[in-house]
RNA sequence: GGGGGAUUUCCCGAGCGGCCAAAGGGGGCAGACUGUAAAUCUGUUGUCACUGACUUCGGUGGUCCGAAUCCACCAUCCCCCA
């Protein structure tokens, strides 16, 4: 029998937190972060980390621990979250992720492993040169040579991606497309459910992000982004430093902007994070969609319970 | 009171007689995503009976085969002199 594990996804500011929160209360269970900034340490404001209250509520694992100053990623992330859902499991409880980032539960779920292949900053900023010297399409053209079928997938301008597979070819000899189509037969390792929280009137969400920013400027959101300046975060080129939250302030440090610009900016931004991740769990995962327009927590809740106990405890 | 400049599609902003439904950027909308994923990238964005037609470039009139582009007047805003 495979290990059951629950996971409560979404766009950003759609009420995860409370809602795993609550479900974590009413099912036994633990909640595992499935975010990739809440993960980092320094980062609380911003990435709207779950505070003192809620953690009394139940226990988190995996938030607040990273380094920011050391790029993190999915496949650091995996092995972490398998350990947590096992020290979960060991002792009689259900895990429940929290999260908006797609990436790092599906790859979780669907048991991918990472650890074929490796990273080469190296080859990567020599790709990165090569592009802007000679073209994306010149870059583009390398991996059609070695992986057609990759390079038909991925977009010329993607040069993250094109520049990845060239990766995955060098460090394992192994092909992009090759790697992708065997992890597709792998049977998850899990019994999952993935509950989403969605809003059929998207300004009811974007009126959340815009509150909800207003609430962070508020609760010291500049302070924290003074003191991730000052420690010199964002001239690091990691994943933290790309966390929407304070990239948008620092044209307001840097005086180039007003305070009310660089905060519309960061309402901007997350709203257009959130587009993003509807459109990243409407096609990904089996969710199970929760219309969250003006419910109560505690209806969506009962729903929810409802769900997880035919889909899942049954 | 006199002189000069501006007014462009949701926003910013090019265009300065035909190749203009109008560059580019932003935003919106839609999509992709297997080691940076809160990242990266793609498409689309006047209307319609949509390989064509119709309505747009502050307003009204005019010049011209033809105007967002030229002229006149009006409106609003900005700058300089008084």
């Amino acid at each position: 029998m495979k290990t059951r594990v629950l996971a409560v996804v979404g766009p950003t500011a759609s009420g995860k937190s409370a809602l795993a929160i609550e479900l974590a209360r009413r099912l036994n269970g633990e909640i595992i972060c499935c975010d990739s900034m809440q993960i980092y340490k320094q980062m609380n404001i911003g990435t709207a980390k779950p505070d003192e209250s809620e953690l009394a509520k139940a226990k988190h694992h995996l938030f607040d621990f990273a380094d920011p100053f050391v790029s993190f990623s999915c496949a650091d992330y995996i092995p972490l979250a398998q350990a947590a859902i096992e020290d979960i499991t060991s002792r009689g409880k259900l895990p429940i992720f929290c999260g908006g980032t797609g990436l790092y539960i599906d790859r979780l779920f669907s048991g991918s492993d990472f650890t074929a292949t490796e990273i080469d900053e190296g080859f990567r900023r020599d790709m990165e040169a090569f592009a802007s010297e000679f073209g994306n399409e010149a870059l583009h053209g390398k991996l059609k040579e070695i992986d057609p079928k990759s390079a038909d997938e991925i977009h010329p301008n993607n040069i993250k991606r094109v520049i990845r597979a060239l990766e995955i070819f060098r460090t394992s000899g192994r092909l992009k497309s090759e790697l992708d189509a065997e992890s597709k037969s792998f049977e998850s390792p899990y019994d999952t459910v993935q509950i989403g929280l969605c809003y059929e009137n998207r300004e009811l969400l974007y009126n959340r992000i815009n509150l909800r920013v207003d609430k962070m400027i508020e609760a010291g959101l500049l302070d924290e982004t003074r003191s991730l300046l000052e420690s010199g975060v964002f001239e690091k080129n990691s994943t933290a430093a790309q966390a929407i939250g304070y990239k948008e302030l620092l044209s307001y440090f840097r005086g180039e902007k007003s305070l009310d610009e660089a905060t519309e900016d960061l309402k901007t931004a997350t709203r257009r994070y959130a587009k993003r991740q509807m459109t990243w769990f409407n096609s990904h995962g089996n969710v199970v969609w929760l219309k969250a327009d003006g419910r109560e927590l505690s209806e969506l809740a009962d729903e929810a319970e409802v769900i997880v106990k035919s889909k899942l405890l049954s």
